[in-house]
DNA sequence: AAAAAGGTTTAACGAACGTTAAAAATTTTA
DNA sequence: TAAAATTTTTAACGTTCGTTAAACCTTTTT
């Protein structure tokens, strides 16, 4: 009796489990790391019918996107899945079959975010050593105050879930923020030809992102202060020689 | 034979199912509207009978030092009236009776906590130009540590709440933190001698600002990147070290 | 054309939320 | 000490939350 309702149970569960396309790599943006638990009928199926994808991607991109703009406005315990329904124009338990828990679809909406700036920051050394530590640091604010308006999303959703209760549990893919920001330092670490310690650059990377983070993810703010529109070329521009005005000495001194 | 297989199987697919953390919001939904009727009864009440003062204050205080522990652990929405009660060993709706709205006793935390901050703020500058730039930024940043040591929830709160989503409704007491920061701007560039342009002060003082805001409210983000402990003296004297390597050549720049 | 599978919508669940109202307990006033 | 006022507790309300189940379309497979 029991053991017959526990079997029932059980194989609910395996039967709802194994009936929802989870994870679906979709085209990994820059693939921190995958889910490997997955069944490979339903990536078959993907990878075989070329012509169905663009419809069936659609949904599930229009979810993620939706999410990125809600998860940018709020925390993540204060953004809900029902917004991102609305977002989207979706009935929001949708969401729920593409992605089963809301840990997951920010978790995903976090890698693919921070996959798109990593990439992205890598390309931003290109050909800067030749200029010298002012043009190339100028070069690369450039670089980045470009990617942030056309990617406005990263930085803020970064900001808005640095914070966390020291007690208390962590967010999910918190991880993932703190691997980002490791990795983003050794990159600097390997890509500046080194003439000062590694723990001031250490503490110059740092600074520049704790600065970039702060005056792009939270620009209303830093604007209101200064009396300025958040997306204005005016912001911007205060932006750039903030970070100049701040980085540069330090710069010129490690680099020589 | 088979059906055992079977069993077994399931039993372990289950078991590793059930060990992921993907389900259970731990955390609280959100509620974006606030109510705007309060009632008179209770603020008259409290204003008018004074010699009761010390045992009213007594709840009345324990409820803040809650709040404020609450609301420096979760961003507003995230955090909830429920959870101060618990926090302070009340029934939570005897919060709403000396603060009839969770926005109301949000923005007494705010301005009590900002308060402190803005008012020990002010002490710091003592006796800090006669020891030059090097020496009184190093007195200035101790006696920064000193009081967030002591005070470990103002530049949490802010920078909780700091982030904005643009279209959406604003937290209570915005306005505070941001005046906040426009009081402490122009603090400082009355207190400090000038050789250099305001603009130049100004970007210099939010710089500073932003890191401190970020390396005590964020610290252990931040100390756990470093591979530190967020309340170790080897953190705080990291802290240190990068505000006076970031700040000190602009300042001597400024000061002259 | 029928069956199967995939995708979407509808309805509902249990839990946590802010807030309110009224009863109960406590303190103050008379 | 009795009456009045204040403080605290209990119970409940209406919402919103994440998630689930089942019905309902739509597409694919057979």
């Amino acid at each position: 009796m029991v053991a017959r309702f526990i079997v029932k149970v059980i194989l609910t569960i395996v039967k709802t489990i194994l009936t929802k396309p989870w994870q679906l790599p979709i085209m990994p943006p820059m693939v921190i790391k995958q889910h490997q638990s997955q069944k490979t009928r339903h990536r078959k199926k993907q990878s075989e019918s070329d012509h169905r994808a663009a419809f069936k991607l659609s949904t599930r991109e229009k979810i993620i996107e939706a999410a990125t703009t809600v998860f940018s406005d709020f925390p993540y315990y204060a953004a809900s899945i029902r917004m991102v329904g609305k977002e989207a124009n979706i009935d929001h338990p949708l969401i729920n079959y593409y992605f089963p828990t809301k840990a997951l679809l920010f978790e995903e909406v976090l890698r693919q975010v921070i996959g798109e700036y990593y990439q992205a920051h890598l390309e931003w050394f290109d050909g800067l050593f030749e200029l010298g530590p002012e043009q190339g640091l100028s070069l690369y604010i450039d670089r980045l105050l470009e990617f942030s308006k056309s990617h406005p999303n990263a930085l803020r959703i970064i900001l808005l879930n640095l914070v966390q209760a020291e007690g208390s549990d962590i967010i999910p893919g918190y991880t993932l923020i703190r691997e980002f920001f490791k990795k983003t330092m050794q990159t600097f670490i390997e890509a500046i030809p080194l003439k000062g310690s590694v723990s001031d650059i250490q503490k110059l990377t740092t600074s520049f992102n704790t600065l970039a983070i702060n005056f792009l993810g939270a620009n209303t703010y830093h604007a209101s202060i200064l009396g300025m529109t958040p997306h204005s070329k005016e912001y911007l521009r205060w932006v750039k020689d903030s970070m100049m005005f701040m980085i540069l000495p330090r710069l010129k001194q490690i680099i020589g």
